[in-house]
DNA sequence: GCAGATCGTGCTCAGATGAGCAGAGCGTGG
DNA sequence: CCACGCTCTGCTCATCTGAGCACGATCTGC
C-alpha cells in the first residue's frame, strides 16, 4: 500500500536522517547484545527487535565495523596479526610476532623470549646452523624452548662474549642450551667480545680455532640475536668490555645500541669505526646479507635501537611487543595505511 | 599400528594430560586470532593449524568457554543483559535494566536516567496513568524522554514535592514534562513532602483536591520513582523539610534513605513512624503492591537504600548501574547461580 | 517537475557453522 | 587379559549467515 505510505511520510516529522541514523545505532547495540552476550540467531533477534533477519546482519556488521563491538583476545600468548601484517609489510620482513605488551616490563620479557621460543620452533625450513647471540633476552629464549624442540640443530656463537667480571658463561651456556635441547652441538666462540687493543683482536682472529668458528658461523641458516641499549646500564660496561666514559663517548657519537656487540647509530652506521675494529664476531652485512636473522627485542628502552634495526634491514624476522611495533610503525616511512582491508 | 603407539608411549614421558591441554589452548588461542582479527573461515583455520575444521570449532568454543575471548559491547546505551537476568531471577522482578557503570558519577545517572526513559517507552501495555515521584534522578528521567514518547498517558504525583526554598517548582515541572511530552495531562499533589504537625497533615490531607490526587494515584497502572540516600545532603534537608539534626536522628534510628519521601531503614520498615505520619502522599505497600512500580536509582552512594529497596520488594522494575547491581547480588540471599546456564 | 544517482530493503542461494552420532584410542578394574 | 567407561575424533545433516541482486524510495541537479 504505497499510498498509505506516502501519506504517513509526508504527515510525519522531517527530521528522518539523523532519526533513523541514530536509531539505527540503538538496534544496532541491542541486536549486538543478543547476539554476542545472549547467543541468539539472527532471525530470532530479527523478531525481538521487529526487522528482517537481514536487517539484523547489517545492523550487526555496522556495529563491527564502527567498534561498538570489541572483541579482544586475552591470553598471555596471543598475539597481534594485524601488526604483524603491517610491520612485514612497512619493512619488507620476512615475518614479525608481536605480543600484547603488559604494562609490566618483566613480564613483557618473558612474553616476547616465549614468543620468540615458539617461532624457533616453527621455522621451516629447520635451519641445521644457527647462529645466536648472547645476553639476558637469548638467554630466556633459550630457556623457553622445550627440550626435543627440533631434531640436529647445530648451534654457532656468533660474537665474543667470554665476560670479564661477573656471571661467567652465560654467553657459552646460551648456546649450549638451545643447541642441547635440540639434540645438536654448539660451537662456542671464546673470546672477549671487544679487545682493548686492535692488534690483540687480530691476534686472536688468525688463530685457527677462532677463525674457524667465525667462518662457520658465516654459514649459518639463520641467526637469533637481541640488542642492547647505549647506556652505561649496558651488560658491555657491566661485563667490563667498556667503561662508562668509553660509552658515553658512543653516546656523543650517535649510538642507540649494539647489535651482536656492534654499536650503531640511528642511521644505521656504525658509531665509533675504531671500537668497531676491535670487536670480535660477526659482522653487521653479514647478518643483513643472511637468509633469515631473527631481532627479539621488547620494551621502551629499547625503541631506539630497534628502530636503527629494523628501518635499515638488519633483521628479516622480527620478535616484539606491541608498544615497540606501533613506534616503529609510526616512524615507518610509507605506510600509506596498506595492509588495512583485511575483509 | 598400536604396538609402536604403546611403545612410544611408556618410553615417553608420561606427562601426557598436561602437554595436550596446554598445547590445546595455545592453538584455540591462535584459531581465535584468525577467526575473530582476521576474519578468516573455520575450514582456512584447520589448513592452517593443521587440523579438522571441527576441531577448530570446537577449539573457538572452548575457548570463548574459558574467557579467551572477550567480547564486549561499547556504547553509551549498552546494557548487561546477563546481570538483568540475574536480578529478575534473584529478587523475583517483572524486569530489569542494568547499564555499563562508567567511573564518572555523573555520567553514570545520565545513563541510567536514559535507560529509564527507553524503559517507559516501551513499557507494555502503556500505562494509561502513571504516578511519578520527583527529585534529580527522576527530572533527568523526564528530560531523556522523546517528545510524543507516547499517545495520551496522563500523569498523576504521588508525593508531595512544594520546596520550601530553593528551585521551586522541580517537582511539578518532572511530571507535568512527563506528560506534556506523551500529550497527556499531569495532576499534581500541590503541598509540602513532610508537614511539621501531625494535625497540619491531616488537614492537608483531608482537603478534597488533595485526597482526590492520591486517590487518583492510588490508581495508577504503574509507578516510577526514584530514592534519596539518608544523609544531610538530601533533597530533604535541602528544601527545608528536614533540618540536619532531624537528618543525624533519622540516621540514629538505622534510616538508609527515602522512598517518596518515606525514610527507611535496611530491613525495609519505616525508620521514624511519627515522621512517616506526617509524610504525606502515598504509602509504601501501595507501592509494593502495585501492578508495576518502577525504580530508578544509580550510584555507589544508593546502594544502601536499593538494597533495602529491591530485597524487600517495593519495586518489581529496576533501572540501574552494573555497579549497583553486582553489589544486590552478592548480598542476594539464594542466588544459588541460578540463571547461569544461557546457552 | 523529471531523469539519474544513491540508498536502504527484502530476497535467493551458496558457503559456513554447530548439534548430534558412531567409532577409535586409552585408562581402569575385575 | 578383557570388558567397560571415558574422551576425543571425524562425520552427516540441518540450520545459520553473508554476498550479491533487483526493486522501490528518496535526493539532486537540470
Amino acid at each position: 500500500m504505497p499510498e498509505a505510505r506516502r501519506h504517513a511520510i509526508q504527515g510525519g516529522v522531517p527530521m528522518a536522517a539523523t532519526d533513523t541514523t541514530a536509531a539505527n545505532e540503538l538496534l544496532a547495540v541491542r541486536a549486538a547484545e543478543l547476539y554476542y552476550e545472549e547467543n541468539k540467531t539472527q532471525d530470532e533477534i530479527g523478531a525481538i527487535l521487529r526487522v528482517t533477519r537481514w536487517k539484523v546482519g547489517r545492523l550487526l556488521q555496522q556495529a563491527r565495523d564502527r567498534g561498538i563491538i570489541r572483541i579482544e583476545i586475552v591470553h598471555p600468548r596471543a598475539r597481534r596479526l594485524s601488526l604483524e601484517r603491517e610491520l612485514t609489510a612497512s619493512f619488507g620482513l620476512r615475518d614479525a610476532i608481536v605480543v600484547p605488551g603488559p604494562p609490566d616490563d618483566r613480564e613483557l620479557q618473558a612474553r616476547v623470549a616465549e614468543a620468540a621460543a615458539d617461532f624457533l620452533v616453527s621455522v621451516r625450513p629447520i635451519p641445521r646452523l644457527l647462529g645466536v647471540s648472547w645476553g639476558r633476552t637469548l638467554h630466556q629464549v633459550a630457556e623457553c624452548l622445550p627440550e626435543g624442540w627440533s631434531t640436529g640443530v647445530n648451534v654457532v656463537q656468533i660474537n665474543g662474549g667470554v665476560s670479564l667480571s661477573k656471571r661467567p658463561g652465560t654467553a657459552a651456556s646460551t648456546a649450549v642450551m638451545i643447541a642441547q635441547k635440540a639434540g645438536g652441538e654448539a660451537t662456542l666462540l671464546p673470546t672477549p667480545a671487544i679487545l682493548e687493543r686492535l692488534e690483540t683482536k687480530r691476534a686472536i682472529e688468525g688463530d685457527r680455532t677462532v677463525s674457524g668458528v667465525v667462518q662457520r658461523a658465516r654459514g649459518a641458516a639463520a641467526y637469533l640475536y637481541s640488542a642492547g641499549v647505549a647506556d652505561t646500564s649496558s651488560v658491555h660496561v657491566d661485563s667490563g668490555y667498556l667503561t662508562p666514559d668509553d660509552m658515553r663517548s658512543l653516546v656523543e657519537k650517535g649510538a642507540v645500541g649494539d647489535v651482536i656487540g656492534r654499536y650503531i647509530t640511528a642511521e644505521g652506521t656504525i658509531a665509533d669505526p675504531e671500537l668497531d675494529a676491535r670487536t670480535l664476531g660477526l659482522g653487521l652485512d653479514e647478518l643483513r646479507d643472511s637468509p633469515m636473522s631473527i631481532l627479539v627485542i621488547g620494551g621502551e628502552a629499547k625503541h631506539p635501537v630497534a628502530h636503527a634495526i629494523v628501518q635499515h634491514g638488519l633483521c628479516s624476522v622480527l620478535v616484539t611487543d606491541e608498544h615497540t611495533a606501533r613506534s616503529l610503525l609510526d616512524a615507518a616511512p610509507d605506510s600509506t595505511t596498506s595492509g588495512e582491508d583485511p575483509s
